[in-house]
DNA sequence: TTAATATATGGACATCCATATATCTAAATG
DNA sequence: CATTTAGATATATGGATGTCCATATATTAA
């Protein structure tokens, strides 16, 4: 079961904040996606995901050499509700919105793929 | 200016938690009806409401000798935004819902008298 | 003035947290 | 097999955080 204070505990972090925004309003991206997004070292990203895997606030995937990350879909409606509330309030700042246009400006590993295309890709930037 | 990531870590604590959303749903509240509400030291409490004022999360106004706490009306439409789906969204878990019932139980010093009244009134218990 | 009540704060303590560095695994490729 | 790349993890460290106890301050009552 989530605990209110947990979960704003996992929000409490730039870094987290800005990987659940954007995966909030992205829907799925891998960690060379949000490395490059939000300009931070991979092991650092890396962390903060495993953070908010293990506090089930993300759902990872394996494909190939890639791993996704989603909103887990068991969050409770309360979770997302604030989410959604967080990302309408805060898409306008100069700090989210720099994250967004980083990532479309890039073409890498886009998800969504099928196994075969992700498989015959270029590796990500 | 209130950085989000500041904001959540306000919100990362359950007794903080337990006062905003106490606050964001009854206007304005003294430190001995959130002491009772929330069923916690004086002290813990105190330091927690003085975090939230520093953070300006919270304003206070002492009248007599009670001091009154409520959300700080400079806060930005983003961050009232947020605590109040969380509160929409939370009001129903029995944590948050024994707070005001605790709260609506007790006869002390509300909010909302005049000056003459409050001070003529009986002590909070 | 003395007592009582409301609130704040100083100090001590244990715990947690973010970061950096380095290492490690797994997969893809030649 | 060797190399490269994506990603995870182990460890150490400096610093922040939550809580408690005791005490201090301020206001009101007697």
């Amino acid at each position: 079961m989530l605990l209110p204070a947990h979960f704003f505990k996992c929000l409490a972090d730039e870094t987290r904040l800005r990987c659940l925004l954007l995966l909030q309003r992205r829907g799925e991206l891998c960690v060379c996606e949000l490395t490059q997004a939000l300009q931070m070292s991979q092991p650092k990203i890396s962390r903060h995901l495993a953070l908010l895997r293990t506090c089930r606030l993300l759902q990872d995937r394996r494909q190939g050499a890639w791993v996704y990350y989603q909103l887990h879909p068991d969050l409770p409606d309360w979770a997302l509700a604030v989410l959604n509330t967080a990302a309408d309030g805060l898409v306008g700042q100069p700090m989210f919105a720099g994250d967004a246009g980083r990532l479309t400006g890039a073409a890498v590993c886009p998800s969504g793929w099928t196994d075969d295309e992700a498989l015959g890709a270029l590796k990500p930037a």
